[in-house]
DNA sequence: TACTCTGCTGACAACTGTTGTCAGTAGAGT
DNA sequence: ACTCTACTGACAACAGTTGTCAGCAGAGTA
């Protein structure tokens, strides 16, 4: 096998675990010598990859490792920043930044020709409607749907009336425009739909909830039907 | 020079430029023989980069070929993967077809864990307001945005009536659910704003425009102000 | 047609990088 | 103390890369 080769499969091989795999390990499966590999390591650690080593134990990579490097055409990645520019305008902050740092990361690697199409940014999107507030509970809420973790939810009713519920948060969804929060409502045992700028404060509990076949976003999807066309005019 | 360096460099030399380029430069730029640089083009062809080579002209690579590796991490894939939803579903079919391959292409390399939270779908969009004669139009606008080429527009007025106007289209805004073009308008000698919604049929002409410091986007955009804050309920 | 430019290939010797082996040090856990 | 493992240096065997030379083929030009 190559040497450059070996070293992809070995970031794959690292990657691909949470334990930490021995240099010896590593050397079987690729065919080669101990030395070899740490030779190797050594390589891989110069060019940047957060491999750790730790005696008597093997080697780990470091988590929130950039996955496998991704090849893109040009209409893919116009698509991707139109993308990226949609999330940093109507996501929370944390997936905003990071639509940022995507975005940055596909501009040192544009064309000229691109980087003018880019610069000239025919296809807009608007920010201005994005609160700082909506943005923080929409990203609690969305860390709480991640970990399956059970919410206290304080909120105001279209009515004008407040009122608080416990949930299992199920999902988000964006209704051009709007973030709406799906969830299994303990209070009225059953599926329920929250718009996120309604949510006066979402507050995580210490409880965790289990999906199943008749309580989860899946199902709740197969309950709706979406309408043909909706006039947003 | 690492070998595998100089053929990163070689698709990068080659990629930058339209015109063909001969081996003898490119061994001059590089430093190496020429009989080396037909050894790695040979290489680069092997691994599926598409380069053209013609006797007395030089080298050319093929237009539209994918870009340098990106590389992501976890957080910017996750954003990446919800931008490119939003493209599938809120812009025309080419873009769209665009965001759904570079999503296939993410997918590809998504380890277990990442690849569980994106197939659970916990951000969703919706695509039920796309229809297809809108995404038409909005393609041919957004070609001819590119292009900068002067349109023939038909569409139909907010009171009713229909019209048609001659524009030097300038760029797309995203306003939240309804794509809408900014052009210049002849027949007013202003900037005007047309919802994609309401636009009948759009042609390209055979003109092509120029933007000038008093006729473009971003003139446009300095000259209007954003309100701080739209109620879309 | 002859000529030039350039891509393209093969052979080979010089050179450079890679690998395995061996030998040894150091840290962490038992 | 003992085991496991990371890590380093030296060196010889080996594999891969490079430059040189020589020659063929196609495209364009005088």
């Amino acid at each position: 096998m190559n040497k450059a080769e070996r070293l992809f499969q070995l970031t794959n091989l690292l990657r691909g675990r949470r334990t930490a795999i021995t240099a010896r390990t590593l050397a079987e499966k690729l065919n080669v010598s101990e030395r070899t590999i740490y030779r190797d390591i050594q390589a891989l650690e110069l060019s940047g990859i957060p491999i750790e080593g730790e005696a008597g134990i093997g080697y780990r990579i470091r988590h929130n490792f950039e996955l496998p490097p991704l090849m893109f055409n040009r209409s893919e990645i116009i698509a991707l920043l139109l993308g990226s520019r949609m999330v940093q305008a109507w996501s929370d902050k944390e997936l905003a930044g990071a639509a940022s740092r995507a975005i940055e990361k596909i501009n040192a690697i544009l064309p000229d020709d691109l980087k003018a199409l880019a610069e000239q940014q025919t296809l807009l999107v608007p920010d201005y409607f994005v609160n700082s507030k909506q943005s923080d509970i929409s990203q609690a809420v969305r860390k709480a749907i991640e970990n399956k973790q059970r919410i206290y939810l304080t909120y105001n009713r279209a009515d004008g009336e407040y009122s608080e519920r416990i949930l299992d948060p199920l999902g988000m969804v964006y209704w051009g425009g709007k973030w709406t929060l799906i969830a299994w409502c303990h209070l009225r045992e059953n599926y329920r739909e929250f718009r996120i700028d309604r949510i006066n404060s979402a507050s995580p509990s210490d409880e965790y909830f289990q999906t199943s076949e008749q309580h989860s976003l899946d199902h709740y999807i197969s309950l709706i039907t979406y309408p043909a066309e909706t006039d947003y005019s």
